[in-house]
DNA sequence: CAGTGAGCGAGCTTCCGCTTGACTT
């Protein structure tokens, strides 16, 4: 038995540190927090200054006693946990929970997990911080006010099992307003003028240094051109440099895994964490960007020995983070050396991105030289710039580069010919193309966290798990959307004529973006009214000062809270008594063929678009139909509308019953004898589909269906071979069974097939479909059924203390 | 796979930050 037991947070970390340790210390982690203010209530006495009700965890019980019989053998308690506020509090808990002597607990921190960091903790131990602790507790109490006073005005206004928080909210408030700015955008055009000219030395693409509003004026400019003469005027150079960017936190890595490797936010922090379990990279979720002095001289000499040693320079970086704790060091190797690693493919590609960014950030910079070259025009003010650039010396950039957000970034600029002032040129061509301006660009996954970053909202710890409580929700909707089409002009002088043509161009294309859904739009509406300053983008940063303060130890945290929920309690209870419930209507038009009004709403199953008054002020049952998927009721217009109420279309009688045409969950389809035969995308419209067209449809789909079938067998119902899209199979009652290789499938008999699904159901049946793995990613919104109500609710509860039961179906 | 849209009203939903866990066509 060991006379020292150390308790960190983290099991991975616990296993490196008992190495460095050695064997009279024994390291447990605690998994994090070990307790919490309990689930189904407040569990906070705001009429007793604010005094919190904590308690263990059931999933953690165990794990608990267990820390607490060690701790009472041990001689003296070391409580690790990492040095912020959430990491003192750790340590007061734990000191609370396993009721640890103050006599033998020593208080220790370190911020990089390396041999000579701990023992330099170990030398000099303190206590735990109460001032520190009690901010932690303020913060908890805080968000624990806010999320549960304000989601049960939301269940009552608006629809049931809502959330309101500090940080979720505030996310979604991000996404509905750039939304709204999109709405509100106008793009307008101008004209840009290129020019392909030749030099003595070779040929070199300019642009003007102005861009023409009006078409008349762009081809005035082009007519001018057809005579001018077009001179060098100018050459000037510049030296310029570019930099490294600092090693990764957990939101820099989430935006660069999404640029360059298209992981959403999620996956990154799993291959992550894969990683740092296996030893390879350091702790994932951190927001410092320092690298301890073992991967600097690590770095070092990677550096050197791969590239030599010009292209080394030792950096140290500063973080710039609103409220970073910097409780440990930024995302790296944890051994720079390993250029590469074991693992999966995404694994590798991760720690391939890990390892380039942190040794490019201990790399040169890279020197380049900036070359503009002025073309003058005759006659004219106006002057051709031509851009190039040299690398003189690659530094960093031979291992990194770091992406960019911007979607439309011109090439980048190229080698330009040698030229000389006074040089006559000619143009091989000139063009003038019209050119739109851009929308406000719609919110990623990453780019969100690293919004939420800047206004120091959430943690690196929570900003994947915000993500996928707004996306559940139903808040938001990650989706990508068709582009759509328009026309530009574009004027084009050559061979002394000026042509003027129309394209087209397709546009707003969106990939895996975040789109507020009308739910989200109408919950930040009543949020952003009833409680302004929980909503407003600095109130984090407000009540982070305070927090600060009572870790100081200048306030006292009950107080804080005080002044604060005194008039936030208030704001809750005038919300319960006098907002009016929120359906978000909105009246859209008259119906010109009914003359009836056309409004939308959210209705029972989500937003709906009605014509007619409602029943109890008309008497007479009004029309419903459901918005379209992309379509908002913020933003749908008459027209819309009124397409909407065409659907369901009859076409017409085939084979004695009749042909109907909508849209469904899962696009257009169209229904004959109870049966549905989907339309395909680019196939054929369902407003404009006619009846001849969708009898082909319904012919060629019952052909394939036939073609599926191998066998049936007339003296068993309901069992088939069919060929199915990975190869032939078996089903029957509703669920699938693989033939064995090698046999013919045509030639399998009743009771042959009865034998492989004997054999099958023997061996645990057939697998089923429907991965895990799908329901964990954001999806869309599970909706509250009835469903989801009996799996949370079937434990029946148990009398007494551990009223916390969370039922795990966890052996 | 694809719809629906009114209402009895029991009992439930919910926050933010620490941590890891467990499944297959």
């Amino acid at each position: 038995m060991q006379d020292n037991l150390v308790i960190v947070e983290s099991p991975a970390k616990a296993k490196t540190i008992e190495k460095f340790l050695g064997k009279d210390f024994l390291v447990k982690s605690s998994f994090g927090h070990i307790r919490d203010l309990s689930k189904n209530k407040l569990s906070i006495d705001v009429d007793n200054n604010f005094e919190p009700s904590y308690t263990v965890d059931v999933a953690k019980k165990k794990m608990v006693t267990e820390l607490k019989e060690l701790a009472a053998k041990a001689k003296i308690v070391w409580l690790a946990s990492d040095e912020d506020r959430e990491g003192e509090a750790i340590a007061w808990h734990l000191k609370e929970v396993l009721e640890l002597d103050p006599a033998k607990t020593k208080r220790i921190v370190f911020h990089e997990i390396t041999k000579e960091a701990i023992l330099n903790a170990i030398k000099s131990p303190r206590q735990i911080d109460q001032n520190l602790v009690n901010a932690q507790q303020a913060r908890r109490i805080l968000d624990r006010l806010v999320g549960y006073e304000v989601s049960p005005i939301l269940w009552k206004k608006v629809r049931p099992s809502l959330s309101a928080g500090r940080v979720q909210s505030v996310a979604v408030r991000l996404i509905v307003e750039r939304e709204r700015e999109i709405m509100a955008f106008a793009a307008t055009s101008n004209f840009r003028i290129q020019g392909l000219f030749t030099s003595v030395n070779g040929d070199l693409k300019a642009e003007l240094d102005r861009r023409f509003t009006m078409l008349d004026e762009a081809k005035r400019f082009l007519n001018h051109c057809v005579t001018a003469r077009f001179t060098i005027e100018d050459i000037s150079k510049k030296p310029a440099k570019k930099s490294p960017a600092a090693p990764f936190t957990t939101s820099t890595l989430q935006q660069e895994a999404s640029r360059k490797l298209g992981f959403s936010v999620a996956q990154t922090m799993t291959v992550a964490q894969k990683l740092y379990e296996a030893g390879l990279i350091t702790y994932m979720r951190t927001d410092s960007v320092n690298l301890s002095d073992t991967a600097l001289t690590g770095a070092q000499s990677v550096i050197e020995a791969m590239y030599g040693n010009k292209y080394h320079l030792l950096r140290r970086f500063k973080t710039k983070s609103k409220g970073a704790q910097e409780a440990h060091e930024a995302i790296r190797p944890t051994y720079m050396e390993n250029t590469s690693v074991e693992g999966t493919s995404t694994e590798k590609r991760l720690y391939d991105l890990i390892w380039k960014r942190t040794i490019a950030s201990q790399m040169a910079d890279a020197a380049i030289e900036k070359t503009t070259i002025t073309i003058g025009v005759s006659d004219a003010k106006e002057r051709f710039e031509a851009v190039g650039e040299v690398l003189l010396f690659d530094g960093f950039l031979k291992v990194y580069i770091e992406g960019t957000d911007d979607e439309n970034e011109d090439e980048s600029s190229t080698l330009l010919p040698k030229v000389t002032a006074g040089e006559k040129l000619s143009s091989k061509y000139i063009t003038a193309t019209e050119r739109f301006t851009q929308k406000p660009p719609r919110y990623t996954e990453a780019s969100l966290v690293k919004k939420m970053e800047e206004l120091g909202i959430g943690r690196p710890s929570t900003y994947a798990p915000t993500i996928s409580t707004i996306a559940t929700r139903g808040y938001v909707l990650k989706e990508d959307r068709d582009g759509l089409e328009r026309s530009f002009t574009i004027l084009k002088l050559t061979n002394g004529k000026v042509h003027q043509e129309l394209k087209t161009e397709i546009f707003g294309a969106e990939k895996s973006k975040l789109f507020p859904s009308d739910i989200g739009i109408l919950v930040t509406d009543f949020l952003t009214e009833h409680f302004t300053s929980i909503l407003s983008y600095d109130f984090t940063a407000n009540v982070e000062k305070e927090f600060d303060e009572i870790a100081l130890g200048t306030i006292e945290w009950t107080k804080m809270l005080r002044t604060f929920y005194t008039t936030f309690h208030t704001k809750v209870e005038e919300t319960t008594l006098n907002s009016q419930p929120s359906k978000g209507e909105r009246l859209v038009g008259l119906d010109p063929r009914t003359g009836k009004q056309i409004y939308v709403r959210i209705g029972r199953f989500g937003p709906i678009a009605q014509l007619g008054e409602s029943e109890t002020t008309s008497g007479e049952k009004p029309q419903y139909a459901s918005l379209q998927k992309g379509q908002l009721i913020e933003s749908l217009t008459l027209e819309e509308a009124l397409k909407l109420f065409d659907l369901p279309r009859k076409l017409g009688q085939y084979e004695e019953e009749e042909i109907t045409v909508a849209i469904g969950k899962f696009g257009p389809y169209i229904k004959h004898k109870s049966k549905f035969f989907s339309i395909k995308k680019d196939q054929h419209d369902p407003y404009t589909i006619t009846i001849d067209e969708a009898i082909t449809l319904i012919k060629e789909k019952l052909i394939e269906d036939k073609n599926k079938i191998i066998t049936e067998f007339s003296e068993k119902a309901g069992l088939k071979v069919l060929n199915g899209r990975f190869g032939p199979y078996i089903t029957f009652e509703k669920n699938n069974y693989k033939i064995p290789k090698g046999t013919d499938p045509a030639s399998l008999s009743l009771d042959d097939c009865l034998k492989i699904i004997e054999e099958t159901d023997a061996n645990g049946g057939p697998k089923k479909g429907k991965a895990s793995r799908f329901a964990k990613s954001t999806k869309v919104a599970a909706k509250p059924t009835k469903t989801t109500k009996t799996t949370k609710t079937s434990k029946p509860k148990s009398a007494g203390a551990a009223k916390t039961t969370k039922p795990k179906t966890k052996k």
